[in-house]
DNA sequence: TTGATAATCAATGATTTCGTTGAATGATTG
DNA sequence: CAATCATTCAACGAAATCATTGATTATCAA
């Protein structure tokens, strides 16, 4: 047909949004944004790609909706769209991690026995903050935690943390967090702290669903 | 690299929850089987894809972990593996709406062309009806009609209404309702009568605001 | 057993998407 | 203005996806 009835009309560019969440590079890129605006040049350099192919899929991305970009100067800063998306991309991470055999496997073969326990809900976490009954330990890069991370938080990304680990307060239980739910920052923060002897645990989520849920960010930079 | 980190392999497998829904007809495929379970005969039919398509579809996604399959007798039926591939979809449909200029676009053109965005209200549709200037449509199931209707409504069930679309009377405007203001039926028949060329609205509510607000019920079975 | 129906499989060519390359644009700095 | 940096554009071949076709398997009914 020449004309698409107007009801596929809409169906395809809900694919288009789909399509377009459908790149394991996209979904990274997504991950890092979910922390804040970035501008290419970070991100080529955060995901370890060329500069032009990290443009393209932002563009592509740009054009699908899922972000906004912003010239500033001589950079072009990129930003999620609105909270839509991570929804979206959390609804994936349900489904694949619910239905997804592999997924399991995964998470299974290479985190199990780091995560024996059951991740600390952001509730929780909140609640015990509040009380000055935990370390709370942010083990993403010293840039990213820099742009914002749970107050009171500590920052010891992990290429550091074996090193560092023994300048921790000792009698407390840490809880570790980085980026998202699956951010595997914090599951090998947490295995490397259980060897040391540490009671340690991993927030469920990360930073992104810490902002998204409205809950404290702090801003500045406090050196540990 | 020879083994992807595990980190990679994550995504990959988010990735393809998504690419898997990208895809205007499994889009279409997931919207009935919101709807409940259904053969791939059924759906085939529903689309009007060659069954080969539909089953080729359906099979990717179940791959992608999107719906389960369960053969019963000589039919294999479909099912959404969770409540979360709706949430997903919802997701898109949200950010497509929100930042994609073209889906405003078709909707606009789409409603405003036949003047069909609004609703019809229970007034105007009660005054119209003594002058018979329309034709009222009730798709329900037929159990439901025959408890109770708008007086002079046609009952044609929406799972019908496609076969029997020409035998409604041909000139005049359609309306159409349901069980109550959100009820999905009427939309869904208003959309399939507009795909046919006929002026159809829908009612701004159902039934039981029908009868609270004592407007005259017929409980005689008339057929069609 | 045979035939009919429902669904899947296998293979093909057309189309789309992807990453890379190198050149072009836009903006700031000297 | 020239030099530089950040980003985008254009174009290419490689790879993946898609719809279609015809053959094949699974189940039920006669």
């Amino acid at each position: 047909m020449s004309t698409p009835s107007p009801k596929h009309a809409l169906f395809e560019q809900f694919a288009l949004v789909a399509k377009t969440l459908g790149h394991p590079q996209r979904l990274e890129l997504i991950e890092q944004l979910g922390q804040g605006p970035r501008s290419v040049d970070l991100l080529a350099e955060k995901l370890r790609l060329p500069i032009a192919n990290v443009s393209q899929h932002l563009q592509v991305m740009r054009r699908a909706g899922l972000v906004v970009a912003e010239r500033r100067g001589k950079f072009v800063v990129y930003a999620l769209s609105g909270g839509s998306v991570l929804e979206a991309v959390a609804s994936l991470q349900r489904i694949a991690k619910a239905n997804l055999a592999e997924v399991d496997k995964i998470v299974r073969g290479y985190f199990d026995q780091r995560d024996a326990l059951e991740p600390i809900s952001r509730e929780e976490l909140a609640a015990r903050v509040k009380d000055g009954l935990v370390t709370v330990l942010d083990v993403r890069p010293e840039d990213e935690y820099a742009l914002g991370h749970i107050p009171g938080a500590i920052n010891v990304p992990l290429t550091e943390l074996e090193r560092r680990v023994q300048s921790l307060p000792q009698g407390q239980e840490v809880v570790a967090y980085c980026r998202g739910a699956y951010c595997v920052l914090s599951f090998e923060a947490v295995d490397i702290l259980r060897n040391r002897g540490l009671a340690a645990r991993r927030l469920a989520d990360g930073m992104p669903e810490w902002i998204a849920h409205g809950l404290p960010v702090d801003r500045s930079i406090s050196l540990p």
